[in-house]
DNA sequence: CAAAATACGTTATATTGTAACAATTATGAA
DNA sequence: TTCATAATTGTTACAATATAACGTATTTTG
């Protein structure tokens, strides 16, 4: 996987999200739209989140007629359905998920400066919060964790 | 510590909150002034997370002038600088703080059916968060951890 | 007291997200 | 194919959340 700190051909990530979310979809038999997948493909255009009305000003620069909010949210909210992008609540915006054929609980390291967000997997994390959650007889059906801060490439520069 | 979940007598949770404030605002030398009193009392009406609209109201029926938003957002944004509340950026709403004396990260856990938000602290999690992001060389400032399901009271009961 | 800082009032507006219904397009059975 | 149905998208209007900007009042401090 692609390390989003790094400089690297972006190209490839968009790419090969794309082509997964076609394989999954297929699969599925859910409809990869054209709309939805250019949705999709906007989302991917950085590692950073992206907001509904940004995604929305993207799709008005880019056709003639420009799209209203209702169709873009209605894109969103099927890739959110089918795992391909995650929502960040605390930023009020969409990032697309980094391995959406595995289940999983998505868990965000969000970057201050240059608002890199990096889906992570730790096993301790999730073991811990379920652990927690058990004890206190909850029992756990979605979860938004999302840590700001400041990524290793940030962390050591400068503040301007 | 009460549990919100048993039936309990809400007022004494609401007093003490309000003593720790005014506790805790003394020694820092912060002004905790009527209105944000008031502000608090009503984020701690109960154990559910509160909008910051519906706490608009609530002045607009108490008071005869009624507040506007950023009077409120204020006293909120107050409140949140010196750790009296959280905010849950999952459902745009504002809770008591359990234990504001104590620097911690907060957790919630949030029953979707009655609505309570439990504020845990379980040394565990904090440690594998710290532990997943230093292994990163991600440096966090602030997180947002918000786990969302059914509590041990409505986990039993039949869905209606 | 006067000056400065802080808090609050007020108006207007920005930002994010949905409800409702119409038009279109895809799907699937007859 | 052809019609009926379901799914998707378009369109308008609006709801819900949050903030900018500026003026007034209050508190603090010298
Ligand atoms: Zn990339
Ligand atoms: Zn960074
Ligand atoms: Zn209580
Ligand atoms: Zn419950």
């Amino acid at each position: 996987m692609t390390n989003p700190y790094h400089p690297h051909n972006h190209r490839h990530c968009i790419e090969d999200a794309l082509q997964e979310a076609r394989s999954l979809c297929k699969d599925k038999g859910a409809r990869l739209t054209p709309l939805r997948e250019k949705v999709l493909e906007l989302v991917w255009q950085s590692h950073s989140p992206i907001g509904a009305y940004d995604i929305l000003a993207e799709l008005g620069r880019l056709e003639e007629r420009s799209a209203q909010p209702p169709t873009v949210y209605r894109a969103l909210d099927f890739l959110m359905e089918h795992g391909l992008i995650h929502r960040l609540s605390s930023l009020n915006a969409f990032i697309g998920c980094s391995h959406p054929s595995e289940q999983h609980n998505s868990c965000f390291l969000i970057c201050e400066k240059c608002h890199v967000a990096q889906e992570i997997e730790h096993p301790s994390i999730d073991a811990s919060l379920k652990d927690c959650a058990q004890s206190q007889g909850f029992k756990i059906i979605d979860s938004s964790i999302e840590l700001t801060g400041l990524c290793p490439n940030c962390v050591g520069a400068n503040q301007e």
